[in-house]
DNA sequence: AATGAGAGCAACCGCTGTATT
DNA sequence: CAATACAGCGGTTGCTCTCAT
């Protein structure tokens, strides 16, 4: 017998997921964890593959996830690693703790391959890029002040023809914050970078409660390939709110999701909030508030009260 | 104000790696 | 050891939004 497709195609949706199916699988994943993604969908309900399922979860409905541009740190990581790993985002991803594979994958496409190329930096190679194609047919390396390289530090000018590891080092200083043009990346509060180690947390945390479902697949950004059932169970369990009560007062707070800034260290805890799906439609900004990372509708007034309430939860 | 181009990002597709039988 | 089943990864697509004209 063959392989058969991840799911039946016929009669499933696609495109852009509602805010009730995220609701749908949030509750389903809260209350159930996933013992199978295959599964997931036809038990929480969705007419989606399993596939779609995990994709949606881990890179977009999984609390830790931090959301908004890449700091200057975290891009730095990304060229720093990607020079090192190539296009293994995933195993970039696990150095940036709140950020997904596919986030970063797109943030390198859509701006750190530009930034590079302005830099005169192949972003494949992490080499200096050739120079225009010449007039003359040439073998031999641009002249400096005509090559990207004689941008470049005199230091850091070499030849192609040098060695791979000094490329890969003179790389890496290139990329250090100095050299690293990040302007046009607006800084993350130092409040906001809310993931303090690129460490998985070891030793895992016990269960914090008993009757915990099979925790989500991973919280320190998408998990390899090689991440197995044995990862799996030595993931942290999240402390999510039982009931939907704790979830309807956030979406009456407008609260999106709910990220503790401070302390820093406490990503793992119990300090999430699961994030309801929001309203379609609905306007989001994101907000510190009470020492909380919160993205909330900007329509819904911030009431104090009902943050309060919203605190005895927890 | 209308519209076209480009950028950004969410989601899909197909392949690979690994566990299981 | 081979076949099968599944999760996950990386490449790609296509939709939506923004900005320039």
């Amino acid at each position: 017998m063959g392989r058969q497709p991840c799911c039946d195609k016929v009669g499933l949706k696609k495109g852009p997921w509602t805010a009730e199916e995220d609701q749908k699988l949030i509750s389903f994943l809260l209350s159930n964890g996933h013992c199978c993604w295959r599964a997931v969908p036809k038990l929480a309900g969705l007419l989606r593959c399993g596939k779609s399922c995990r994709l949606r979860w881990t890179n977009y409905l999984r609390p830790d996830l931090k959301r908004g541009l890449l700091s200057e740190a975290e891009e730095n990581t990304v060229v720093e690693l990607h020079a090192q790993l190539g296009n293994r985002w995933s195993k970039i991803a696990s150095h940036l703790p709140g950020r997904t594979d596919n986030e970063i994958k797109n943030h390198w496409n859509t701006h750190i391959k530009k930034k590079l190329k302005k830099m005169g930096i192949d972003p494949l190679t992490h080499k200096p890029l050739p120079a225009p194609p010449p007039t003359q047919h040439e073998k031999h390396p641009p002249p400096a002040g005509e090559s990207p390289e004689a941008q470049l530090p005199a230091t850091e000018q070499k030849h192609p023809e040098m060695a791979e590891r000094q490329d890969e080092e003179s790389l890496l200083r290139r990329s250090s914050p100095h050299d690293f043009c990040t302007d046009e990346v607006p800084m993350m509060h130092p409040d906001e970078i809310i993931v303090p180690s690129c460490e998985p947390p070891a030793p895992p945390p016990p269960p914090l409660c008993a009757a915990a479902p099979t925790p989500p697949p991973s919280y320190s950004t998408s998990s390899s390939s090689s991440a197995s059932c044995d990862d799996d169970a030595l993931l942290p369990i999240l402390e999510w709110p039982d009931d939907v009560d704790a979830m309807c007062l956030m979406a009456g707070l407008g609260i999106d999701y709910m990220i503790p800034a401070a302390p820093s260290s406490s990503l793992m805890s119990d300090d999430f909030l699961p994030p309801p799906p929001p309203p379609p439609e609905a306007v989001y900004e994101d907000h510190m508030f009470n020492n909380a990372y919160v993205h909330y509708q900007s329509s819904c007034a911030f009431d104090q009260e009902a943050w309060n309430k919203l605190e005895l939860f927890y």
